[in-house]
DNA sequence: AGCACGCCGACT
DNA sequence: GTCGGCGTGCTC
């Protein structure tokens, strides 16, 4: 255990808070003294605001004007290692200390003192004489075994009044207790034995079980098809951690694919891990921050911001999914977690698992040039092989407007519903239809705070910005020409595309999965099973099916528009459409006993992305895609930054955004070169308008420094907002 | 982030 | 005169 240097009452120290001053503030430290790490609670003006003790006090304010800490919050001290990475998180994405700190205290009642709860079980005496409402209460408890029950949960579990309960107690029938409402998490235990594996699967466990004994840093790029066992085989590298007496945490994209993770926990430990994401409730959340930092918690699954909790000591991180665009988001500050759970892992001397069926290509040009180990899994578990992929060329089969399945995807569909198996049609665009025209006067419905066009949501009758959100009902009316009844509906949305299905399988049970036709993580959760269990022939969705939900019936993907995401000038565009429709094509035949189908409906079967993907060599296409980068001078070959400057006034962020062009003193200083101002890809959301710059310069080049000097000789005006994004994912 | 301070225009 | 708009600066 490290040391922190202590404080004695009256002592000046220096503390950070998570309001946005940027720089530390020195106060008194508190009857009772406080280490360098404290969790503290100050005086800020007339208010209390949270606070981490950084370090001695700095002088330089006038000491008879120090106010003293009011307290020290019951929870462990900040340890080093996270001061440091918080510290070095904030350089690289250029973010002010408070806003690392308040991503770090993001527990609910983090400053409430620890609170008790009385709870109730089973007790040794005898009831005076047996009522029906003591009989209940009684039933309930043997049931449930020596389980512990709240008042609340008790009486409404048994149907009775609390008085029955409290009258049971008088007699001794019914124990009560007081416990910490902090609980430690269930024991994990290690040595269990898990599922048998393959000797392809225990070697590759094998080998991360032995980085996971080293107690270094390392990361290593786990490469495995859907279905071959990868997350069984991190589990083995989690248990290894976790035996040696260290905390590991499991990343997750998305909070829908918790469910299954639990149930493999379970089955693998017999018990479940510690969940953080936005679905948790406020009291689990704050036992759960808590539990962590007392060690109380050996195993966490979450959500990217998991990378902030307050670790005692984390030995292992996988990331599951690491080539998922959501890690990198947008939540106060911009980061990309993957990159931060190697930063995390190397301060701590942690191992990182990156876990996918389709790597990154940032982390298999670090795994080829060496940074990363790699192990590879390479068929899938049992007999099911990936499926065989076929192109349609779509210029062969001349559909009728309004039509977007080719004679061939349908035939095939027909016969797996014949069968008895699932289809999966897979388009990557919400709604009915992207755009809706006049026919009078080719007017395209836009959004009024947005540059972008409104997209008609049948299911809900009205036309939705997916940038702002907003919504309006479907006019009658065209709002330029005003003519009545020409608008139509231009292009395919899954909605839109459910309704061709239907008219050509009516007979067929059909589900659409789509983000926005589920109120929540739960409801989407428990269609999700319904359908992997076979409650439908025919899926219908977005890119939500693509990230790793299992459905075992499925033998057929269709990819409607495989050329989707080709066009436009991302150049990560030819990544993505690769990943996904990989990722995809893998849903089908996980683990049937016959071989899958993927079809990909193509205008351009020659492309380099979509031959890539027929012919499954993924290393030529990465190779090839390296070589463009490289040539390009772009990540991760180059290092680059995007800056929007957004305002309500469009005068002003052209002004602004033409002098930060011209006084670039700073980025030429390390060779950077800049680009722009110019319109964002979307140059106006919610009314703000929106003007991009980019930064691009060599690896080695100290882009951040460059950047905050850049910055800081500007003063925008106070309705301006300039985000800069680090590693941006897209640079249009 | 809040909140006070202060400077300017529009009103009683 | 004085009420209130919001730009500027401070918080240990």
């Amino acid at each position: 255990m490290e040391v922190e240097p202590g404080y004695a009452k009256g002592q000046p120290v220096a503390v950070l808070t998570t309001q946005p001053i940027d720089r530390l503030l020195d106060y008194a430290a508190p009857e009772g003294g406080c280490v360098t790490g404290s969790f503290v609670e100050v005086p800020l003006g007339p208010r209390k605001v949270p606070g981490v003790v950084w370090g001695p006090g700095q002088g330089g304010f006038d000491p008879s004007r120090l106010r003293a800490i009011d307290r020290v919050l019951d929870v462990p001290p900040m340890r080093e290692e996270m001061r440091e990475f918080l510290g070095r998180v904030a350089d690289y994405t250029l973010t002010p200390m408070p806003a690392m700190l308040r991503l770090a205290t993001r527990a609910p009642g983090l400053s409430d003192p620890p609170s008790m709860r009385r709870i109730y079980r089973l007790g040794e005496g005898q009831p005076d004489r047996m009522t029906d409402a003591r009989r209940r209460v009684l039933e309930v408890l043997e049931e449930y075994g020596g389980l512990a029950f709240t008042m609340t949960e008790l009486s409404a579990q048994a149907g009775v009044t609390t008085s029955v309960i409290k009258g049971l107690v008088k007699q001794g029938v019914v124990s009560e207790q007081d416990t910490p409402r902090d609980l430690p998490f269930p024991r994990i235990d290690p040595d269990r034995k898990g599922l048998a594996l393959s000797e392809a699967q225990s070697e590759v466990a094998g080998s991360l079980r032995a980085s996971v004994r080293t107690r270094r840093y390392g990361t290593t790029l786990l490469k495995g098809v859907t279905g071959s066992g990868k997350t069984e085989v991190y589990l083995e590298a989690v248990a290894e951690c976790l035996a040696r007496g260290r905390q590991a945490l499991v990343l997750l994209p998305e909070i829908a694919l918790t469910g299954e993770f639990l149930a493999r926990v379970d089955a693998r430990f017999g018990a479940r891990p510690a969940e953080w994401h936005s679905g948790v409730t406020m009291t689990e959340r704050r036992r759960t921050w808590r539990m962590i930092a007392r060690g109380g918690a050996q195993l966490v699954v979450g959500a990217r911001s998991a990378l902030f909790l307050p670790f005692q000591d984390l030995g292992l991180i996988v990331v599951d999914e690491e080539h998922d665009t959501s890690y990198k988001q947008e939540d106060g500050v911009l980061y990309n977690a993957r990159d931060m759970a190697v930063l995390r892992a190397s301060i701590c001397s942690a191992q990182v698992v990156l876990a996918s069926a389709t790597p990154s290509l940032e982390s298999w040009a670090n795994a080829e040039a060496g940074k990363y180990a790699r192990l590879e899994l390479g068929s899938r578990f049992g007999a099911a092989e990936l499926p065989e992929m076929k192109a349609i060329d779509m210029r062969l089969d001349k559909l009728p407007a309004g039509r977007w399945i080719s004679p061939r995807l349908a035939q095939a569909v027909e016969a797996r519903i014949a069968e008895g198996e699932q289809s999966l049609l897979f388009l990557n665009r919400r709604g009915y239809a992207p755009v809706t025209i006049c026919r009078a006067c080719g007017h395209q419905i836009g959004c009024t705070q947005c540059d972008a066009r409104m997209v008609e949501h049948r299911f809900q009758k009205r036309l939705v910005c997916h940038q702002c959100g907003e919504t309006r009902p479907l006019p009658e009316v065209c709002p330029s020409c005003e003519v009545e009844g020409r608008l139509a509906p231009v292009g395919p949305g899954v909605e839109r595309l459910a309704e061709e299905v239907v008219s050509l399988f009516p007979e067929a049970r059909i589900a659409v999965l789509s983000s926005d036709l589920f109120g929540s993580a739960r409801a989407l959760k428990a269609k999700i099973e319904e359908i992997a269990s076979g409650a439908a022939d025919i899926v219908i969705g977005t890119q939500l099916v693509a990230k790793g939900h299992n459905f075992p019936l499925l033998t057929l993907v269709g990819v409607i528009d495989a050329d989707l995401g080709l066009q436009g000038s991302d150049l990560r565009a030819a990544e993505r459409t690769f990943q996904l429709v990989r990722q995809v094509a893998g849903r089908a035949g996980r683990t049937a006993d016959r071989r899958g189908v993927a079809m990909l409906q193509t205008y351009q079967p020659d492309h380099p992305v979509i031959r890539a993907i027929l012919a499954g060599d993924e290393e030529t296409f990465w190779r090839a895609e390296c070589e463009e980068r490289r040539a390009a001078g772009v990540p991760p070959f180059g290092r680059m930054a995007g800056i929007v400057l957004s305002s309500p006034d469009v005068a002003q962020v052209f002004d602004l955004g033409g002098e930060m062009a011209r006084r670039d003193g700073p980025l030429r200083e390390i060779g950077a070169q800049l680009f722009g101002p110019a319109p964002a890809p979307i140059a106006r959301i919610r009314g703000r308008h929106r003007v991009r710059l980019l930064v691009k310069a060599r690896k080695e080049a100290p882009l951040q420094a460059a950047l905050a000097r850049w910055l800081a000789q500007f003063r925008p005006p106070n309705n301006m907002r300039i985000a800069v994004d680090i590693d941006p994912q897209s640079f249009l």
